[in-house]
DNA sequence: TACCAGGAGAAAA
DNA sequence: TTTTCTCATGGT
């Protein structure tokens, strides 16, 4: 199923959202292993409850991949708790930090093309496209255009999509309106994620707003 | 109390 | 091949 995208559309969206905004300088993590971190614990689940999880991470001196994976599963699971899934999620991150201590860490993983770190994260066990996406774009630095659900949400509010379609037509169709532009696509997804958030706020006059068009909330 | 949140994998149909 | 179920905490 191919999906096309109007480009003039997409960029108006961009630069109504980053007028109303500006740049929000994503992905909230420090490294580009706490990024590989967030990813997987985002999954299903309100980033706050992430942040509690890296939190604990942080305070066990479990935040690189190596320590991590010297941590006892149950161990593991218990500092995750407050993200949810916990026990899914410490199995999901192991099998991760297994790959990325094998493949020699970030400084040798970043010389991989993009074709074949999106093949090998998507390989792993608990990585879905949209993980290995926020994985390749936040951490690598590498023109992948997110799909998520605050994406789906929006844009079908828009006209522009109905909102089921697989992820990586939607996907395909983002990278070809807007072109491969790693920056313009980490700002832009952050963009979403801000204004979902926004939306999500109870505002008095929200409905009165000058984004209702693109409100989540408002659909 | 009930529902939802930045998915993914396994099982069932 | 597609759909359904499961995993779970914290906020509203």
């Amino acid at each position: 199923m191919a999906v096309v995208l109007p480009p003039r559309r997409l960029r108006a969206v961009y630069r109504r959202l980053h007028a109303r905004y500006g740049p929000q300088h994503w992905w909230p993590a420090r490294t580009p292993f706490e990024v590989i971190v967030g990813a997987v614990l985002t999954q299903n689940t309100a980033w706050s409850n992430v942040e509690r999880a890296i939190a604990n991470l942080e305070a066990a001196g479990a935040l690189t991949p190596e320590a991590l994976l010297a941590l006892p599963l149950p161990e593991l699971a218990a500092l995750l708790r407050p993200s949810g899934y916990f026990n899914v999620k410490a199995g999901r991150l192991r099998a991760v930090c297994h790959w990325y201590v094998a493949a020699g860490g970030h400084g040798r993983l970043r010389r991989w093309s993009g074709g074949r770190l999106r093949t090998a994260l998507l390989g792993l066990y608990g990585v879905g496209p949209e993980t290995a996406d926020d994985i390749l774009l936040y951490a690598f630095d590498r023109p992948v255009f997110v799909i998520d659900a605050y994406t789906r949400r929006l844009f079908a509010r828009l006209g522009l999509i109905v909102g089921d379609e697989p992820y990586a037509a939607l996907g395909a169709a983002f990278e070809q309106a807007l072109g491969a532009d790693a920056p313009l696509f980490n700002e832009y997804h952050a963009l979403i994620v801000r204004l979902a958030k926004e939306a999500c706020r109870p505002r008095p006059r929200c409905a009165g707003c000058c984004l209702r068009r693109l409100c989540p909330s408002a659909v």
